[in-house]
DNA sequence: TTATTTATGTTTGATAGTCAAACTACTTGA
DNA sequence: TCAAGTAGTTTGACTATCAAACATAAATAA
């Protein structure tokens, strides 16, 4: 297998679901840096701003201003945290919840849709593939 | 296998890419918008506005002031179409195009090294089945 | 040919995303 | 206790983005 066609290949693929996504997204009145905070807190749960930081990649004083704007929009909320009072807990609200679910539900329709024409056996074996590519970050 | 692990997991494939192109453009002093347009005009060879900002799926509007800053960086130019005097084509300066190559070559090494413990029958079957799952766009 | 319509790219005004750096409040370790 | 470190916010500067208004040119209709 060429590695140069490989390489183009995966990029087409990554290109195709940046994409869908965009579209997905823009259909949800979020942006894009708005829903990749909601999909963090929708999959970690209750998570501390230091963390949601780190884990979108952005500086904390970025994070603020994009929280409260969710907040503002009712999707999440800050919860003082318990022992530290420095620090808060992002956690979703119920709109947040529902919002989360219906586009967790794109993701899993889109998945089964790509999956129709594969096999149980072809289907675990790109499982395996995408596992052992992801050793390597 | 289970839709619901396999979507995860792709998402998680996508994630962990996102991730390492940020690294990769950051190191180079563009922003991710900007890299976009470069890789497509990479890509493509000249191309006209029009063209580009459907590809990168945003307005003409908001082309213009990134091609304004990609040709101030000396990246790309904007050259005068023959036939149709409304119209540019953009196309990469001999620094943009060093650029694209240096580029081109971090992903190559990229795929080179997600490969490393894949048979040439895997690489084959995972090709086959990115191209059957970009049927489904 | 001459209007009318359509298409290409630019400009403008408004909203977001982003960072670095300065700042406040709190926690930790010596 | 107190110096150093940490969590989150604020500010200033720049970039991305869109919609809408605009100028110019091309294409189509009359």
């Amino acid at each position: 297998m060429d590695a140069e066609e490989l390489s183009k290949t995966i990029i087409e693929f990554y290109e195709k679901l940046t994409t869908w996504e965009d579209g997905v997204v823009k259909g949800s009145g979020l942006t894009t840096a708005q829903n990749h905070a909601i999909e963090i807190v929708g999959h970690e749960g209750a998570i501390k701003m230091r963390k949601l930081a780190d884990k979108l990649g952005v500086t904390t004083g970025t994070l603020t201003v994009s929280i409260d704007r969710l907040e503002k929009k009712a999707l999440l909320r800050r919860v003082p945290h318990k022992s530290d009072r420095r620090s808060y807990l992002i956690e979703l609200t119920e709109k947040g919840q529902k919002l989360f679910k219906m586009h967790h539900n794109h993701h899993l329709n889109l998945t089964r849709e790509m999956m129709t024409d594969f096999s149980e056996q072809e289907q675990a074996d790109l499982y395996q593939s995408l596992k052992k590519m992801m050793e390597h970050f």
